[in-house]
RNA sequence: GGGUGCUUAGCUCAGCGGUAGAGCGUCGCCCUUACAAGGCGAAUGUCGUAGGUUCGACCCCUACAGCACCCACCA
């Protein structure tokens, strides 16, 4: 053996054996064991959490291939709606054309072009972590099979009236165009303003004073609400105010959702821009005018006549529309007074951009009756959260579910499978022909249809991920095998995004929960507790902890591409601080067993490159124990057929094995893949390493030891280190199968991989 | 407003009702034929604060403080 453990080129070659063998394919006589991967969005790239996530699930694939299990390991990756179609428009923006002007045709074959290319990458990443998918079974969520699954879903529930379409406010993002689910909304307090605005009372007694953060919506407003039992008012509930501007006369009403304490304890009515008045609006039967398009810009035609909105504003962004409102009030003298406020600020996860409460037609699932058989699925435990706490999280969003918008303006996603007549009927059918058939019905004559414009939220698709894959709504013989999924392993971020959606999904079409256990990971952050991000400049590529990387490549890849090119010099000067010498290679067992002793349950985890570099030396020193094994047994007399007597540190070795291996076990059974990895490297280095091998050279070095003597030390030595090595294949893929292929012959095993062999038993030692 | 988690050695984190642990870092001594990507040895903590339960608490309970996160319609 080589004396210095040289992880790059032992990894690529055992990892290309492995897949050309087929071991990935589920091959074990035992009980089924599966895990769907969380698709990674196909035109990204893996980031650290996602190497974190897949440590994990390939430690337990595995884990269980080794126990026997028929043991699936489902790959694919999500089209991702959005985040896809943005990268696409931007490629074409720096083309100088526009998704726009090359047409959807065209947009969508380009976008299915750069998955292509982009989707390699992941693969690639993916194999140099080592990770045991079954390659065979690889799926994308817009592959013909899932997308059936897709429109089969969509149909059955609008038959079970569970999805309907809906006229409603949004949440309408003005930059990507298109609305977006609850979920999409990221509110973060802002410095703003809070406008004291005097309204006129109609009959010229006065005023009222509004207090409102968005001055420019009272074009839009059509009423003033104060609160019942608010005494300073309420003798004018049932009379009007004449709106400043536009001069239309809207009532004073009475509605308990006003505050008195707040502001002037008067709320100016906008139902046609703010959920609240929305809702108060249809308490009290008002009006609803729309004073936006779909820019966010005011309205000009017949919307902004029926409004009354003067010429001069029409057509102006709202932003800008604000500042000319409160300048026009400012010459009426109409604001009272403009007190500095701090609001919540809606914005959109993926554009940023301010959005908009719009009214629009929307397709919405009615989720509270698919929410209620998912709330008793976890609390009847027949889905197990790990840790626990993330159960009650959980179930309190289950409990306050609100319908679920699905349609996205978008070109890139599964389009709805719905068609509309030519008198604006809705027909909802698998294909165009069932359609057709069904309007032909409903008519009593041939009519030509139109396919509604708009694709699904991508979350859809995902929430059928762990039956799609499985080849529903086929009765495959895949489904039935492997669903539900034995274990799910991904981030608390998407707990309602896919876990909650796809626990309902399961349970109504799958016939069964998707899995057993939910094991939920912590975020990775950097060294400093801070998120890793692209803007911050603070991301770590898992495979440059790999490979190593050099610190102009690494001050290159951090500082390219970035969407505020100002942070540059701060995140250039920031790496070189950090990794004067680059990050070295550390090889994949070191970033992997990293990732599990840091896989703590239910917290964040710091990140920190002293852990890899100590593990990576963990992996020289099993390297190095491997090469003293095989130096004193090699050729060397340890026939198992010959009397053996065993010292009592040979003994003492085996019970301590025996320990090491129950710990590991009730470890990996409780998903502590930190004290799995703990329990295994302390044995390791501080029994095995410091204390058998050295009292093992006594009695090989000594003339007066007997034969029997010796023959019992290699023979421990083997078995002891052989077993050593199964232990650690799941965390330590590569090196265990390097060493194991050399050190097995020698123990009398025999196997082309250590994939393949029995993860060791406790009784066997 | 509701909820969750965290606070243990310089740093990153385990931990358990019974005299405080690991990795990294620090200091000292070692190139002894598995291993200098190492070995051996050493130093370092009123285990957030204040009460309580207990024979005994870092661990259980209560309050408080600080930090982080999630959900929510106060204009």
């Amino acid at each position: 053996m080589d004396k210095v453990y040289s992880p790059h080129e032992i990894e690529q070659r055992h990892y290309a054996q492995w897949e050309a063998a087929g071991y990935f394919k589920p091959s074990g006589h035992g009980p089924p064991f599966s895990i769907v991967i969380p698709p990674p969005n196909v035109t990204g790239t893996l980031h650290m959490g996602h190497a974190f996530q897949h440590t994990l699930m390939d430690a337990l694939t595995r884990f269980h291939r080794m126990e026997g299990d028929n043991t699936l390991w489902q790959p694919g990756t999500d089209h991702a709606g959005i985040a896809t179609q943005m990268v696409v428009a931007r490629q074409l923006d720096a083309e100088g054309t526009s998704r726009t002007q090359v047409g959807r045709e065209d947009f969508i074959a380009r976008v299915w072009q750069w998955k292509a290319q982009s989707g390699d990458i992941i693969s690639r990443q993916m194999r140099r972590l080592g990770v045991s998918v079954d390659w065979s079974r690889d799926r994308f969520t817009m592959d013909p099979g899932l997308s059936a699954a897709v429109t089969e879903v969509f149909v059955r529930l609008h038959e079970k009236g569970l999805i309907y379409r809906g006229k409603r406010l949004v949440n309408w993002d003005p930059v990507l165009h298109t609305a977006l689910s609850d979920l999409e909304v990221l509110s973060e307090p802002e410095a703003g303003h809070l406008w004291h605005l005097r309204y006129p009372l109609a009959d010229g007694n006065g005023h009222l004073v509004v207090a409102t953060t968005r001055p420019e919506t009272m074009l839009g407003d059509t009423a003033v609400a104060v609160h019942p039992e608010d005494e300073r008012y309420r003798h004018l509930v049932g009379r009007q105010v004449r709106l400043p501007i536009t001069n239309r006369l809207v009532p004073i009403i009475a509605d308990a959702y006003v505050d008195p304490q707040f502001g002037s304890g008067c709320v100016k009515i906008t139902p046609g821009h703010d959920f609240n008045d929305y809702e108060i609006g249809k308490r009290h039967g008002l009006p609803l005018l729309n004073i936006f398009d779909r820019d966010a810009q005011i309205v000009s035609d017949t919307a902004a006549a029926s409004a009354a909105i003067p010429q001069s504003l029409q057509g102006l962004d709202r932003f800008v529309a604000r500042e000319r409102v409160v300048a026009l009030l400012t010459e009426q003298g109409l604001i009272e007074k403009i007190d500095a406020h701090t609001l919540p600020v809606p914005r959109g996860d993926r554009s940023d951009a301010v959005l908009e409460p719009w009214l629009t037609d929307q397709w919405y699932v009615s989720i509270a009756p698919l929410a209620e058989a998912a709330i008793h699925a976890v609390a009847d435990a027949r889905v197990r959260f790990v840790p626990d706490s993330w159960e009650k999280t959980y179930s309190q969003w289950m409990s306050n579910i609100q319908d679920w918008c699905i349609s996205r303006q978008l070109w890139w996603g599964h389009r709805i499978p719905a068609w509309y007549d030519d008198q604006g009927n809705i027909h909802v059918a698998r294909n165009r022909e069932e359609a057709l058939a069904q309007a032909r019905t409903a008519r009593g004559r041939e009519v030509a249809l139109t396919q509604d414009e708009d694709v699904l939220d991508t979350w859809f698709s995902s929430a059928l991920w762990p039956f799609s894959t499985l080849g529903w709504p086929e009765q495959t013989p895949e489904l039935k095998t492997f669903y539900p999924t034995s274990v799910l392993v991904t981030g608390f971020d998407i707990i309602f995004f896919w876990v909650a959606r796809m626990i309902m999904m399961g349970l109504e079409f799958a016939g069964d929960v998707p899995f057993r256990d939910v094991y939920i990971t912590g975020l990775i952050r950097d060294e400093h507790g801070d998120k890793m991000s692209k803007s911050k400049g603070n991301i770590l590529d898992p495979i440059d902890l790999v490979d190593g990387i050099d610190l102009e490549a690494l001050v290159a890849k951090r500082t390219s591409g970035l969407m505020q090119p100002h942070m540059r010099a701060t995140i250039e000067k920031n790496t070189r601080r950090q990794f004067p010498q680059g990050i070295p290679s550390y090889g994949t067992d070191a970033v992997r067993f990293t990732f599990a002793a840091l896989a703590t349950l239910g917290r964040d985890i710091r990140f920190d490159l002293g852990r890899v570099e100590g593990y990576r030396n963990f992996c020289n020193k099993i390297w190095n124990a491997a090469r003293y094994v095989v130096m004193a047994t090699k050729g060397k007399d340890a026939a198992a057929d010959q009397p053996c007597e065993y010292t009592a540190a040979d003994r003492w070795i085996r019970a301590r094995l025996h320990h090491a291996i129950v710990a590991y076990r009730n470890a990996f059974a409780a998903y502590r893949f930190d004290l799995a990895a703990s329990a295994v490297y302390e044995f390791t280095w501080y029994e095995f390493c410091d204390w058998y091998l050295e009292l093992s050279k006594p009695v090989l070095q000594e003339p007066n030891a007997t034969d029997a003597q010796r023959r019992g030390t290699r023979r421990t030595l083997l078995d002891v280190f052989e077993a050593l090595l199964r232990l650690l294949h799941p965390l330590m893929p590569f090196i265990t199968e390097e060493i194991w292929l050399k050190v097995a012959p020698l123990a009398g095993r025999e196997g082309d991989t250590i994939m393949l062999q029995p993860f060791p038993r406790a009784t066997d030692f």
